[in-house]
DNA sequence: CTGAAAGCGCTTACAG
DNA sequence: CTGAAAGCGCTTACAG
């Protein structure tokens, strides 16, 4: 049998050996060649060796894994859900630490993951959800409404929720988001700043894009959001501030450029803002070169909070005040309760992961660069 | 059948409906059901939506991928086999993004992307490479003499090598790294520095760490280590200068605390040098920090030049002089050589992908800070 | 439009 | 220590 490649050369189709084959050559069963890759201790080393022989002079690299798969009932990976293409986890920092944490889990119990693949630009893909060869999911950043939540709790295998409002036998994890964003605005309000601007990303799957009244804050469906303005929204009113007075701009992602665009019309407002919270580190270095563009010197001019404390947080020109949070933790925490889930337990939900603000050089007193 | 959870709680196995049993529900064969999910042409509508009923009535969420895999001999996945446990790979920013590339080829052909569970710190596990349920892979970032990369042969499955040495019949992709080097040492070169320090990532899979002499570099088997320290090494001799004078540290990862260090013993060097070339942006941020440790400023007292240009390049104080590589692309380009020897063509492989230095502020001419 | 049959490549009790 | 047999859950020509 002979492909033929766009380029025209002739291809031989590679046939790999089967289990069978090889036990042929030996001369014994497939259960014996099986037994020599799976249970050493069933056969004699000598036999053992023959077996690896044979397999060897045939290129048989061992069992197939999908086979072996449908014959264990496991297919050796957990799977990640993800609200975007993939390409867009890897930007983010946040995303990518967090899959950090899965990963080192599903290493832990030599488990591969599976980033599943995910809708494409119009139109998604709902059936890669059907269709991952996964032994359990770990939802990430999905939105409160996103239909893929329900297919993969359909798929009847293990499942860990992570920032999605809990279900009944679900283990799931959470941040403490309201309290991060809550000590995030407190600050700024402790330092005396009344003209508070904030830049979000996405509140809910239809990514608008500008200012959010009330409304579409409290309907905001990506939980992490939601929180996060609840958050800020309840030091703001403590300190007897309104609200509703506050712009907060949805941006339409979660990039540096989306962070420049959104400070921007913050910026132009009339009183223009003193202090800007960022709903993540990523939208706050867009703020930087916001303020940058306008020859305004943060802090002095305008003091930055972000949230997330990625690791370039603390090395901006000034270091970035921001909210941390455990992304790596929350991954691991995520994944070692799909892997216990995997092994027949029934883990506990932890309490909501805990945030810190951190304090750094990117927030001051208002106006504390003028002379006067 | 119960599980009993760590915590005591009994848990119920959750048993997933199959393919026969919708059927019996329905009163078709297994065929039918099968035709209802995967050829939709073959059915009455209204039959398939009685298999649907059906389905979700048993909670079935279509045909088992495993099974399925098993039966059309393909997984749906594509596998990335990287050199370090795969929390190392999401740490560096440079990996993520070749990583953001693959991604996008596979969520192109609606594959799943497959890490492959590595080596956990000590004894691999190069079983995970015979054992992964995937249809091809795409070798990144392993040494030379690395034998995950025939075990990845062996498999007679589609593989990709990335920065590897050629193969019959292997489609690869290359990076100039050492056009990329050169051009570096020769900006700096042309500025008047006559003393410059290397800052390298691992040159072997036996990391060292400290000073390396000629024949470590020589012998280096991670073959970008090699072809950037060949880049540098071209520039400095054809200036007339001696390269073996050059000192060249191995630091043994890289992250910006590593370059700290590395460049902390360049630096104590007498005489020190006035410019460190570093292979890598992480490398270079942590020879930011050592100059600042010891009251040296970039550019003025020392000149840096990073390789990557990473999004942080643009954006640290002073801006880095870096060499710019495609990674992203790079990933795109390798997966979608692996996807088109999935479909039976026999890509060719690409001319190294071009590397460009970028200047910005991180260089200078030597003493352009002092006052002579 | 529907079904019977074969088989993908393997592992697992079980019997000897 | 080894093998015969059953079956994991599905898809695919093929026949009707």
């Amino acid at each position: 049998m002979l492909h033929v490649g766009v380029n025209g050369r002739k291809k031989k189709a590679i046939r790999r050996a089967t289990i069978k084959e090889v036990a042929a050559e030996v001369g014994v069963s497939a259960a014996t060649v099986s037994n020599a890759y799976n249970r050493p201790d069933q056969l004699s080393p000598q036999l053992r060796e023959r077996v690896f022989a044979a397999a060897r002079r045939l290129g048989y690299a061992g069992p197939d894994p999908v086979a072996r798969g449908l014959r264990r009932g496991r297919s050796g990976a957990v799977g990640v859900v993800y609200a975007d293409p993939l390409s867009y986890a890897f930007a983010d920092p946040a995303a990518v630490m967090f899959l950090e944490g899965v990963s080192q889990a599903a290493e832990e119990a030599g488990l591969g993951l599976l980033l599943v693949p995910a809708p494409l630009r119009e139109g998604r893909n709902p059936k890669a959800v059907g269709e991952a060869a996964v032994d359990g999911f770990v939802i990430y950043c999905l939105a409160e409404d996103d239909p893929l939540v329900d297919l993969a709790l359909e798929r009847r295998i293990p499942v860990v929720l992570v920032e999605q409002p809990p279900r009944e036998g679900v283990p799931s994890v959470e941040m403490d988001d309201v309290g991060g964003a809550r000590a995030a605005a407190e600050h700024l309000l402790g330092l005396g700043h009344e003209r508070l601007g904030v830049v979000s990303f996405e509140l809910g799957r239809d990514a608008r894009g500008g200012l959010a009244d009330l409304e579409r804050q409290r309907e905001a469906t990506y939980r992490p959001s939601r929180l996060r303005l609840e958050g800020y929204r309840a030091a703001v009113e403590e300190t007897g501030l309104a609200w509703g007075e506050i712009p907060v701009y949805e941006a339409t992602g979660n990039a540096p450029e989306q962070g420049d665009i959104a400070a921007g019309v913050l910026l132009a407002r009339e009183p223009s803002p003193t202090a800007i919270l960022a709903l993540s580190d990523q939208l706050a270095l867009g703020v930087f070169e916001a303020a940058k563009k306008r020859g305004l010197s943060v802090p002095e001019d305008l003091s930055v909070v972000g949230f997330d404390d990625v690791p370039e947080a603390s090395r901006t020109d000034p270091p970035l005040t921001t909210v941390y949070q455990p992304h790596v933790e929350k991954g691991l925490v995520a994944g070692r309760m799909l892997v216990a889930q995997l092994r027949g337990e029934e883990p506990q939900s932890p309490a909501p992961l805990p945030t810190r603000l951190v304090i750094r050089g990117s927030t001051a007193p208002p106006g504390a660069g003028r002379d006067e």
